[in-house]
DNA sequence: TACGAAAAGTGGTATTGACCACTTGGCGAG
DNA sequence: CTCGCCAAGTGGTCAATACCACTTTTCGTA
């Protein structure tokens, strides 16, 4: 643990004491109640600003944000996504089969093609609305004994972190727009043919290992990502003149409202 | 222009000057010969591992990258996204028609609703397939004499920056899925009802004032998004432990193989 | 010759001190 | 009372220096 995250934790439990719009004491107070320098602070700020907790005003001060709608591609669990949107978030395993892996499969989860593998299907609910459906993969040495309501009413990440230990560090994430299909139109309550998005995902731990694939459906008629754009660098050189003021394009998802 | 900014683009020049793999010189080298602090060497160099052109080992060296695939949440044209994956972009003018702006649209380029407004529909080529299409909405007054051909073989925006003065600083696009129009269709050349991403963007200059609305349309049998995710820091502290090692997720476009 | 330890070089973190650019608010002149 | 200026406080940038952690190379020893 570095000064530097150590000074970006104390910072977010400051933060947590205040409310959105107010500022949390100037780099040079900090430096002083932290005991560390101002680089480090300003550091430790970088950060929290990056993540859309702070929001500096150059010539005011830094100030607490609102909370971040969501950042669908950061890697975030379906429980934080709609919690974040103040829904209750909720989940139903539709199926949970321990089967074995075959040659696809094998090939994203690198592992044998003979090892076993829990398939759990489930859906996803928003304020008891089905959401999306999504249907993991996983090798069974790493979850042995995962029943169905185990997965009921918490994140699937924290139960991995919990009771077997394993820490997701990152992950890959594929978008496509489809449709529904049968089965698909019928768990989500919407009609045939429907736009959705699919989601493919696969999460790596700290220990370098695949720890899922994850297909996801989600109801294109309620289920938007939305990202704030920045101009980038090229290489080339023609256009860098006009080069970013800003910065950092924050990505979140928002939910259609009904009458759109 | 700041010594940093200065670095960043003395050193973009250098690695134009490189190969894929090749290390750049350290940074105290860098310091002796470009003059400035390490320090300012350093953000610079964050600045270009962020944007992907440079990797950092530790205790080894930086290196140049393979450039990357393409950043399709970063605000980048069609064209250069196009380029970038080593294909050639083209653009054929569908329609060019000056009309008013009705409410809706004024409301999203915040303009009066009597304001007169440049539409141009146009298809978006990669290696002359049709890869989109897309309907931009711009206030005459900012675009005043625009044709038809200005807009073939160039990029909007380096048109936008040369005739015009107008440099892009940020913008918002959301996506959602969607299946393609009667007319979508016919002038992509896939079947009716084909899924697809449907973008909606706005720009914003310098100035800040709103320089375009644009509607997009893509194949979805031939675009993917991807993104590799990375944890975030949560605000009430439940999974801050397992704070993130990987940071930055980057985000990138893939063109499908043909027989995928 | 093969192995392992040491040294040299690299990026990673941190401190201290300084100055600049911007915002804000108070005070004085009109 | 109002306006404009100016000073204080803020974030933004930069320098010089030090030490740590890691990688690579070198070289001496077995």
């Amino acid at each position: 643990m570095t000064k530097q995250e150590e000074t970006r934790d104390r910072v977010l439990d400051l933060i947590e004491g205040l409310s959105v719009g107010q500022a949390i004491p100037s780099e040079r107070q900090l430096t002083q109640e932290l005991g560390v320098s101002r680089l480090t602070i300003r550091a430790a700020l970088d950060d929290l600003v990056r993540d859309g907790h702070l929001d500096r005003r150059h010539g005011s001060g830094t100030y607490v944000t609102e909370p971040k709608i969501a950042q669908p591609l950061t890697l975030t669990s379906f429980s934080d996504d709609m919690r974040r949107r103040g829904m209750v978030p909720g989940s139903r395993t539709l199926e949970l089969v321990v089967t074995s892996t075959g040659a696809r499969l094998a090939r994203r989860l690198q592992v044998s093609p003979e090892a076993r593998l829990v398939r759990v299907k489930r859906l996803r609910l928003a304020d008891d609305q089905p959401m999306a459906m999504e249907v993991l993969h996983i090798p069974e040495v790493l979850v042995p004994g995962l029943t169905k309501t185990d997965l009921e009413d918490r994140s699937f990440y924290e139960l991995l972190e919990e009771r077997y230990g394993i820490v997701i560090v990152s992950g890959t994430q594929s978008i496509e727009p489809t449709v529904t299909s049968e089965e698909e139109s019928e768990v989500l309550g919407v009609p045939l043919h429907t736009p959705a998005f699919l989601f493919e995902r696969t999460t790596v731990a700290e220990s370098g290992r695949i720890v899922e694939f994850v297909r996801s459906i989600y109801r294109g008629d309620r289920y938007r990502l939305v990202a704030d754009l920045t101009p980038q660098r090229s290489r080339n050189g023609r256009l860098r003149a006009a080069a970013a003021k800003v910065r950092n394009g924050e990505r979140r998802a928002e939910l259609k409202s009904e009458g759109e």
